[in-house]
Formats: C-alpha cells, structure tokens, sequence
DNA sequence: GTAAGGAGAATGTGATCACAAATACAGGGC
DNA sequence: GCCCTGTATTTGTGATCACATTCTCCTTAC
C-alpha cells in the first residue's frame, strides 16, 4: 500500500461541506479497501493496527477499525494466534467466487445495460469511460505494468456496474473483489497478460450495438478467464 | 475452532489442552448478528456501543468492534449524525436483495442436494433435521409466535445451506440476511403466518423425491414470495 | 551445521479517558 | 395547548495505557 500520510487539517473544513465531519477511520478504511481491491497487496501479506495507523499518522484506534471491517467482509483475515493477514486462496474458495460473482456481476452488467437502454446521452456516456479505461488496460498490457492492469481491471468492471445504480448489489460484488483482488496481481504476474482474451471490448462492443445478451456473455466470460487464470496461477505454486 | 498446535514439544505437552483465549468481540458480535438474523432487531432500532457493552457486561471496545462488523455487512447503518440504528428497508433494496438472494440461496440449495447425493446417511440427516424445524415452524404458526416463526424459519433455510459446505457462499448470503432479518418479523407480525404457501414441505419432499429441479424451484418461490410480503407490508406503512 | 532456548520487541485486545457533537429534557414564554 | 431555549445527558470517536500472547532474532550446546 502506498500511503503518504500527510493530512491537511485545513484544507478540509474550509473547502468542503459542513454536513458532516470528517471520520478518520473512514478514511483509513477507504484508502485500505482500495488498496485491496486494486490488487495492491499481496495474499498473506501481515498487517498490524499500530504501523497502519502509523502510515495513516493516526493511532491504532482508527486502524482496528477498519481492519475489523475488512476482516468482516473476508478480505483480510486473523490467523489462529491473532495476527492479521491479508486472505489467502483456496481452491474450493474460487470455484465458490466464480458461482456467486457470474450471476451478480451479469445481473449488474444487464441492470446497467437497462439503466441506459431510454438514456442515449448516459450510455454513451458509459461507453466513453470504459473505452477510456480498457485504453489503459492496453497501455498497462504494452508496459507489462501488473500493478497498474490490475487497478485499471478494476475500474473497468466496477465503472459499468455502478452505472447500474444497485448499490446493494454493488456493495455484494465489492465483497467478493475484496476477496480476490490480492490475486489479481498475482495472476497477471505469473501468466503475463498478453494472451488475454479482451472480453472488455467485446462488453464495449455489446453496448454500442445493444446487445444485452452479447454484454452478459463478455462479462461471464471474463469472469471465468480470470478465475481460471487465478486457479492456474495458485496450483502452480 | 481446530486449535492448531505450531510445533509439537514431545514430551513437555503436560499442560492441559487450553482452549484459545475467548475474545469479547466476538461473543459479542455473534450474539448480536444472531438476533438479527433471527429478526429480533426491529429496523430503524438505535444502538449505542456503551449501552450494548453493558448488555454484555463488557466495555465499550468490544460492542465497538461488533458494531463496526455488522455496519460493514450492512445490518447497521450510522445516520448522517452518527447514530447507530438497525437497516430500514426500501423498495429498490427489497428488489436488488431478490436478485441476489435468488441465485445465491437456490445454488446454495442445489450443492447441498449434490453434497449429500451420494451420501445416504447425510441426506437422511439433512432431511430430518429439515422435518424437525419444519414441524417447529407449524408450531409457531398455530401459535402464533412471530418471533418464533422467524427465528426457524431462518434456522430451516441456514440448515440446508450449510450442508452445501461452501463456507464463502454461505457467508455472502448471510450478509443478505442480515439486511432482510429484522424485516421477516414485520412481515409476519403484519400479515399473519396462516396463509403461507409452505415451501419448506415441497422442499423436503423435493430432497425425498431427490429431485433437484423441484429443490431450486421450491427455494426460489420462498424467496420471491417472503420478499413480495415484505414488499407488501413496507408499502402498507 | 542444526536445534533448542531465552531475552527483547511486537501485536491484538480490552479498558478508560477526553472531547465535540447530537439528543433529551426541563422550564418558561406565548 | 404549542413552541422555543438553555442545560444536562448521551453518544461516537480518537488516543493512550496495561497485559497476556506471539513473533523475531541472537546465542548456546551438541
């Protein structure tokens, strides 16, 4: 995690809305949960609540506090004797992630795909963003950049499904990347990331045709590749 | 709750085989995520850290800590002043927890069917463990019993899903029912127990019968149905 | 060289305090 | 009756301390 933990006391209550006030562990929690999700951390990698409050220039206080919810949502987990870790994988827990983010994470895409059936101006909108990021995700690919592919992978799934508008559901799949996104980076770095078959463009070419069912396919699709990616990555540990 | 022994001292294990350290929070957690599930929390319920802690006999640390879990699984929410209160519900939640309920819970159902496929016994068991709480949940019918009722009902639905044994699907949909618990106790309380379709009796007869398909039909109609009454009883508010 | 042992550091957990913000409540005004 | 107001209480949050357990690492013995 790249923390530089330099606040601004100022900047905050000047420039910002006074609805409310500023929560710490909030933010500590915000910054982690990316971290996590953008693959950012590696799967057993320890943390404790004194050095991440340290990062954050904050005591141990907010630190437990986001590490408790993180523990919550299984992205982090506490060994037998206490220590905290980031998850690690097993294979029955991808064979269980791959049955439960098909299903929510097409239910997503389609939902979104319907948010934007009546709203041209919205569903071009969405097309540019994601075609804006898989420029990224080819920019990262050339560069053989893991880190970055793995957070610009991120991004593109996550843009389309909170064009959706179902945070419930969104709040479910940000679950389940918790959960993966440590593997993410894993994968990319073991197996490269040039044979990849682009199933993002064929999800930006289902939306520029109207093809819902062309969308849900891409994204299940993809979500198998890199589910399997991650299988073969583990197995060959 | 294996207590894994690091190394093995062959001849200094004299001391007696002391369990791990009970930890607070998570008593406290457990027992507080229960009556959720179980629908004794009714929504919009504040809580308060001291005051759940002295429930429990405890500081406020450790009510903190649980409180915090079940705020990032979505049971408690934290109002825009700070104030810790049971979930409500809404139309487009009650719709999305649907969609995600449905596929989650009804391959929930189908593993556990094909986990005990070839194992006899453990059909057997599952059956009658089914029959029992079943014949609970007749019980609180005829009397009446809200609370009652919705405690076995979430009781029945969780002893078929564990018998699926996959720990991360089971822990992604008790996530879902955190959020619906409180509101299977309004439901009931509002629209009585009688006119219930029993699902539960065409599921076990579905697990008798051995047929899957019926399994997964009877688990999806309990959901749309239970979420429909919620449905029902929200709009008529 | 390898294993054992021990001293010191690090860690999670619970308790307690301080503080600002929000809530509850009393009394007084109309 | 209702509404406002000022006070007292409650609340979440962050910081800090104490303590038992666990980890790290260096030394010692064989």
């Amino acid at each position: 995690m790249t923390v530089k933990a330099r606040k601004s006391p100022p900047a905050k209550s000047k420039t910002k809305t006074r609805k409310r006030a500023p929560v710490v562990h909030e933010e500590v929690y915000a910054r982690l949960r990316r971290a996590i999700i953008d693959g950012q951390l590696e799967p057993g990698r320890s943390l404790s609540v004194r050095t991440l409050g340290a990062q954050f220039s904050v005591s141990a206080m907010p630190a437990r506090e986001a590490i408790r919810r993180l523990v919550a949502l299984g992205a982090l987990e506490v060994t037998p004797t206490r220590r905290i870790t980031v998850s690690r994988m097993t294979p029955s827990k991808i064979e269980e992630l791959t049955d439960a983010r098909i299903p929510l994470e097409t239910r997503l895409a389609v939902r979104a795909f319907e948010r934007t059936a009546k709203k041209p101006k919205a569903r071009a909108a969405l097309i540019a963003k994601l075609s804006k990021i898989d420029a990224r995700l080819d920019a990262a690919i050339e560069a053989g950049d893991v880190a970055f592919y793995s957070k610009a992978n991120a991004e593109f799934h996550f843009a389309l499904y909170t064009a959706a508008e179902a945070p419930v559901l969104l709040g479910v799949v940000e679950g389940l990347w918790l959960q993966i996104g440590p593997f993410m980076r894993v994968v990319v770095a073991r197996l490269g990331t040039a044979d990849l078959v682009d199933q993002h463009k064929q999800a930006i070419d289902a939306l520029v045709a109207g093809d819902a069912k062309k969308l849900e396919t891409s994204v299940r699709l993809d979500i198998i590749e890199g589910m399997r990616m991650i299988s073969d990555a583990s197995s060959k540990r």
